[in-house]
DNA sequence: TGCCAATGCAAGTAAGCGCTTGCATCATAT
DNA sequence: ATATGATGCAAGCGCTTACTTGCATTGGCA
């Protein structure tokens, strides 16, 4: 087995840590939980197994230490300044492109909690739930400002989000979740630019020439 | 245990099979199909594990059993012509219903796909992309028809149908697969109807006071 | 009445699971 | 140079799993 031989102590330790968390976090999210060995985490990483039990002290708690580990969230708030000083279709376009970057980088995290969150402990739906009201709450903030403005008319910002979130969500759902790449092969840029121009204009004709 | 007595022999038996398939899409919905055991099947609906083995050669073959004999795609198709009596708007919110109807009548059938599809034989993906197929098609083509009688502008369809189809799933998956009830209990009818306003109108401002 | 098919019950099998133990190895820190 | 701590290896423990076997019961059917 390829043991971790260089560096100091600690370093050793935690890179080992890390290669079991990656290798968990991937048949976790391709097997399910209860379909994931520890011996096929510990085999696939290149350690024994008795070392997955000396950094993790259960199956359970290694699950844990995947969940937080992972759940990080990334710089999508910190773009709603620069969106506000934007024309409206290109920060929409920007948060869209950010939004669905976010998803796929998270998308092994996201399919742990689809299957998971059944069986699951509270701790995990907590988890989620937080993670969904900061999204929401970013696209929401960003769509009252607006209205503030006057720039949009006047709708439920919270479920204008929802509307946002659902038309990416569902993209990302369908060309990731679902397994295979090879279904509709939709070409990203066009969908993200056709689902921003139908959440500006609507599906209506007859108002102008768009 | 209570066995099945009255009835003739044919009709026992297959009321014993249905027993048993709608206690296994039950428990591989919420455990997963690694963690749902035959034996909590075979004890939950009633029979001994023995007998959900004579009716079905193995567990393998029990999943591919509840996949098929739920998957039954319902009125919404029959429902177009209809709709397309309809004024727009009252079509569409029409449509939503429907397809929300449908989702939460699959809700199990649809977290199986979810959860299983990844370690999956090809079937249950080509099973589940021929139900999207459908799904979309009949969108699509409401959608289609539309912008040939010049009601509608010109949208790519299939993309419409997707960020149509994407609003309502993704808000299925929040109210129905995330686990819990009590997470943002929106108000359905009104989410349907606002939902339905932004696809038509848009977000933007100053056209007309709606 | 007598046969038969559907089911139950009890016991068991082989394999795999999460997890533990005891001991050896070896690079680093002192 | 020695102690230490992270790791490997091999074996195994107790339990659960999917699945099987043999026999008894029971109700419908000829």
């Amino acid at each position: 087995m390829a043991m971790v031989r260089r560096g100091n102590r600690e370093e050793r330790c935690s890179v080992t840590r890390e290669r079991i968390l990656d290798t968990a976090i991937g048949l976790f999210s391709t097997r399910g939980y209860s379909g994931a060995t520890t011996r096929e985490i510990a085999q696939q990483a290149g350690v024994a197994e008795v070392t997955l039990f000396r950094h993790f002290a259960s199956k359970e708690n290694l699950l844990e230490a995947v969940i937080s580990h992972y759940s990080a969230i990334p710089g999508l708030k910190s773009f709603l300044p620069r969106a506000l000083e934007m024309p409206y279709e290109q920060a929409l376009i920007g948060m869209a492109d950010l939004f669905l970057d976010t998803l796929f980088q998270l998308r092994d995290w996201i399919r742990i909690m689809h299957a998971e969150v059944q069986r699951s402990p509270d701790k995990l739906i907590t988890i989620y739930h937080s993670f969904l009201d900061e999204l929401f709450e970013i696209f929401a903030s960003y769509f009252r400002e607006l209205q503030k403005r006057g720039t949009l008319r006047d709708f439920d910002p919270d479920l204008g989000a929802r509307v946002f979130h659902g038309m990416f969500y569902s993209f990302f759902n369908m060309e990731e979740l679902l397994g295979r790449r090879d279904y509709r092969p939709t070409d990203r840029a066009r969908a993200v630019r056709e689902f921003v121009s139908l959440f500006i204009h609507g599906t209506l004709a007859m108002r102008d020439s768009r």
